[in-house]
DNA sequence: TTATTTTATTGATTTAAATCAATAGTTTTT
DNA sequence: AAAAACTATTGATTTAAATCAATAAAATAA
């Protein structure tokens, strides 16, 4: 318990063990089983959460009732709603496990409270935010400029673990496309090579 | 000179005199006119840019030579290729002035000693970069859940300014589309309203 | 073990948008 | 004032991907 999240933290920002010790007070560790949901939709999202087992993912429903997943959090990725946490109010994308998880949950008062308190957390969080949005600057400009075959191989090549644990369809729906659509690429790639 | 700058910070934290002073001896300004770059590819980007008036725009450019706008920066947005800011690695991105625009710059060093010498200064970052984070997070949603004449209808609605203010073949490459498909759904929205 | 649900594939057809091309109106430059 | 460059529109055609539909394999539950 703790082990990814510290690693994590520690990997951007050196703690004592007493800078540890007072950030560990303030966090809570959650086990979530596969199909289980931290957040629905509408509801407040109370609580950002750092996965340490186990894969999460978010996505939104249309009024079609399609999904579209906007992320998947695996080990040492953080998710939530980050929007409504930070606002109180409803939250648009729903948070559900992919696979059995166990996460470590940091609630607003304690985000709010360990901000004021402690610089290193603010670093660790300003850090962890500024390459998730990296992360999604590259993502969008992939969207725009690339094919969907190209962010299709590109994903795997980076992402082999996900492509692994998800079903397919999850992929496509990650990548805004359909499920036949990344089915004919994966032949026409096996053929191809 | 500097006042959006610090209209805007002020807005999220509040400074004393002394603080922005020592703030302020960090930063500098640019002039830049329209068609000018402030950072070209492959080039390492030395500052993150705070836009006090004017537009700016980052962009790749493909293989076949197309360009794809990945931002607009206005009055009070900051731009920047962060990946190559923060690693010092050469940028993928380009920077160009679509107005003369006049700008705050703080380069690397400047940004990394106001992160030591001003806790403040960090929050300030830390919430623009959350803003900015949560803005893509919609942005990803959006590309993948609405059609193009939802999110073009979208963006003219929150961004009437830049409508306005940049041509119609920079917002189709910004969204991704083609100038001829965003002709033809004003063509729709004005016939059919 | 059987039944049910989930997942992936393949084919046929439709559809939205890209591409190619021509024209004309606007701005900017000389 | 004329020329050049930039911008937007419209039409015809092509193309990539969505949709619809059927099947089968794999995983999960009864």
């Amino acid at each position: 318990m703790y082990e990814v999240y510290f690693h994590n933290f520690k990997k951007r920002v050196a703690l004592t063990e007493e800078e540890e010790a007072l950030i560990k007070s303030y966090l809570s560790v959650k086990k979530i089983r596969k199909r289980q949901f931290l957040l629905q939709e509408d509801d407040v999202c109370k609580t950002i959460a750092f996965v340490e087992h186990g894969m999460l993912r978010s996505f939104s429903v249309d009024d079609a009732g399609s999904e579209h997943i906007l992320q998947f959090a695996a080990e040492g990725w953080f998710i939530s709603d980050m929007l409504s946490f930070l606002t109180e109010e409803p939250a648009t994308f729903n948070i559900e496990a992919v696979e059995n998880s166990e996460l470590v949950l940091i609630s607003k008062s304690a985000h709010e409270e360990l901000l004021k308190l402690s610089p290193k957390y603010e670093t660790f969080i300003r850090e962890l935010i500024t390459n998730a949005y990296i992360a999604l600057q590259k993502r969008i400009n992939a969207n725009n400029s690339q094919s969907i075959e190209e962010r299709y191989e590109d994903f795997i090549h980076n992402y082999p673990d996900i492509t692994k644990r998800v079903p397919q369809h999850m992929i496509a729906s990650y990548m805004g496309t359909t499920p036949e659509t990344i089915s004919r690429i994966r032949k026409r790639l096996t053929t191809r090579k």
